[in-house]
This record gives structure tokens, sequence and C-alpha cells, in this order.
DNA sequence: TAGTGGTCTAGACCACTCA
DNA sequence: GAGTGGTCTAGACCACTAT
């Protein structure tokens, strides 16, 4: 056979591993081989093994070779859009509301998280955002105001500060967490929604370095669903 | 510079970007430019910037050449683990055990999903997880029996179903989807919790290339967190 | 210690797409 | 049409690790 493009390779290598071919747990022939067998260079079957490696398909280890994930872990790609993005995306009309916005001195959990001395201040903003005018997302948030001063100034009025902060310090990493709360009043309130109501949460803290940028709490209205391709 | 390493390469550029030196939006060097500068092959450079475009740091085309991504795309990863694996990630105690079993004809919007015919049955199956004895995750499924002859006879006293599947048909694609959902009462009496508490639910269907293979509602207890790094 | 993957190089040709 | 990324090759050396 001769397959010389790296995804033509890799794909005859999935196929051979679903089909059986090769078992869970199994060895599968060295890359020099391979290279001979599909009749191309070793680099490019090192490519699409490496692919299949990322991919968690397979398991490689130099000297041990190359073996059929015995326990495939499933990984699902999630796409996290900005919010008016993810409403146009569905044909809504996006608009946003800041609720409220002070600057004090966080909750004690807030603080920790945030790596503030006790009497630091740090902003505080509570936003709805609208889709076609009705509830779709009520976000909480703290930012660090050392490490983002423009803060204070930024024009929420235009952009959400989801938005703003994306577009001011874009690559940061961090954590996030999915869950599900009933809402509490205040939530229930600003979503329009009723206490208890079973929401879907997305609780995120971001760092840029070893800096400290800031931690949101976003709860999407009733039956919001966020899916995935595995 | 001389950086002749392809993760050098990509930690430089990363933080050339970060650093602001390339703007959002802003073009940077071609990748023969950056070899020169770097003192490296072509083929290294590229591999650096091909890793940051997946990574969406960066986008790339022919001709256009490589831009710093005016609209990160926020990025989790998420392993979806075994159900065991995932108790015993936290040291509990893992148990299962099948409530309900039995070979019937699905409502129609199951059916749908599976591409059967009106009166074709498939494998239904309800089972609940335990961590230390208390209820962990309740999981109903579906499972297309054409595609997956042996699951009648499987084991489901030793192994979950949700095992049992991973081992059997490894490598499946499919989709997920979070979401948050009040208790009903079948559900709040499984998890020993109370109607409509708000659960945290993960819905599943898989593939086997064309074929259909299972289709999973899995809730989880009170509390539960998903969480992942962006 | 020997086998296997990890990576780099220099050069080449191709494919897209912008101007 | 020309510039830029996409990819392949053949060869080389290195780094890990199973035996």
């Amino acid at each position: 056979m001769s397959l010389n493009s790296h995804q033509d390779i890799r794909q005859s290598i999935e196929r051979r591993i679903l089909s059986g071919e090769w078992a869970l747990g199994a060895r599968i022939p060295d890359e020099a081989k391979l290279a001979e067998e599909y009749g191309c260079a070793r680099t490019t079957v090192n490519r699409a093994l490496r692919a299949l490696a990322e991919n968690g398909m397979v398991i490689r280890k130099r000297k041990g070779g190359t073996r059929v994930n015995p326990a495939p872990v499933k990984q699902a790609r999630l796409e996290i859009p900005v919010l008016r993005e993810q409403v146009e995306a569905s044909d809504g009309i996006y608009r946003h509301q800041v609720l409220n916005m002070s600057v004090t001195a966080p909750p004690a959990d807030v603080r920790n998280q945030l790596r503030l001395s006790p009497k630091q201040k740090a902003f505080y903003i509570e936003t709805i955002h609208l889709a076609d005018e009705k509830p779709y997302a009520f976000e909480v948030r703290w930012v660090n105001m050392t490490a983002v001063p423009g803060i204070v100034d930024a024009p929420f009025e235009e952009l959400s500060i989801n938005e703003w902060l994306v577009r001011t310090v874009p690559f940061s990493s961090g954590e996030v967490r999915f869950s599900a709360i009933g809402a509490d009043k205040a939530v229930a309130s600003a979503l329009d929604t009723k206490v208890g109501q079973a929401l879907f949460v997305i609780d995120r803290t971001t760092w840029l370095g070893d800096a400290f940028i800031t931690m949101m709490k976003l709860y999407y209205r009733e039956g919001h669903v966020l899916h995935s391709r595995l």
C-alpha cells in the first residue's frame, strides 16, 4: 500500500484499531515498519501517531513502542465563547445591562482566591445578559484592580465586562467549573425565574501568569445546554 | 538568539504575544524569518506555530500569514472518566447496582435518535452508582442491540454497563451535553434526594461509524462539580 | 544495552489565497 | 502572479526505558 499523507495514514491506523486488527492494549508495529508498509518517510508516520496519541487513542513510550490505549479517555473539547456570540449564534439579539457595580473588600473566600490582603478592595460587578430582551445569563464577577487598573474607567455601557476583559487580557489561563445549582432569591429575580429553579452554572477563575485577574460566576437561564462532540 | 527546540520557540512566541510585542490581530513574521531569527529550521518554527494555532492563540492562512487571534476562543478540555475511576480518584469505595433492566420498544424520541423502526426493541437499563455506599450518580441508558449483540449476556453484576461498553466498544464518537435539571420523582428517589433538587446532568449519545450504539443520561448527586483547566 | 520514539535539519514541491 | 503556510523526504542524533 502506498499512502503518503499523514492524514491518510492516521485514518488507516484508526480503522485498523477500530476493526480489531490491533486489540486494546496491543502493541502496534513501530514507526519504521509502518513507514515501510505505507511506503512513506518515518516522519510522516510519526506525525500520524503523534496525533493519535494526543487524541488518546494510543499510548507511546520510547523503547516500549506504541500501544492501543486500553483505557480510552473520552475527551470533550469545549469552546467557551463570549456571551454575545453565543446569543447571536442562535439568531438572538444580544443586550446586556449592569445591575450593580462597586469597589469593596471582598468576602474571605474570594479574597483568598485573589490573594488580596484583608482590607484591600476589589472591583465587583453584576451583569444581566439578555437575548431578545429575555434574561439569558446572570453574571457575578470580582476583578483584581491591581492587575487590571483600567477596569474602573471601562465603558461597560457599550461592551460587557466579559468582552472588555477578553480584549484587554486576552490570553489568560485559568480554571472552569461546571455545576448545577438551585436559584437563590437574587439569582431568581435577575433571571426572572422562581427560587429553587435548577440552573446551569459556570464558575471561572482566571490568571495571567502569576497575577490573579478575575473570578466569575455565570448563571444560565433555565434549560441551558452546553454541548460538545467527543 | 538561538533556540532550536520547538517547545522553546513556542514558549518564546507565546511570551512575545503576551508581552504585547505582537498585538491582537497583528501579523507576526513568517516562518522563514522566524527560523532565521531563532537560528533553526523552518520545520521547527512550523511545528511551534502549528501548536499555537491548535491552541487557538494564532490564526494561520496561506499567503495571509500568521496573526494573533483577535477573538481568542477559550477551550476547555474535559476528560470524562469512567465513573468508577472518578469515585476512586477521590478515595471513595465504588459500587454499582442495577435497578431496572428490560428489552422493550423505546419511546419515539429515543427511537428516532437510534434510527430504529417503530416496533424494534432496544436494551434499557437503570443503574445507580455508589460512592462509600451513598448515591453518586444515577444512570439511565438505551443500547442498540443490533450494534452490540453481546449486551444481553453481559455480566452487569461485576462490571457496570458503563465500563462494559467502554471495553467492548472503546473508540466511539459522539455528542455530550451538559445541563442542569430539577430532579423528578424517579431520579430523586434513586439519588435519595428531594424532588426539584438541582442536579448536574450529562447526556451522551454514542456512535461507532454510522451505527448508533447507546444513549445515556447521567444524573449526578447534588453538589457535583465538573472542572477543567483553560 | 539495545530498541523505540522524539526531534532537528535542509531541501523540495505543492496549495491556497491575497492583491 | 506571487507570497505564505502545508507537507513530505531522507538522514541523523538523542533520550528514554524495557529487558
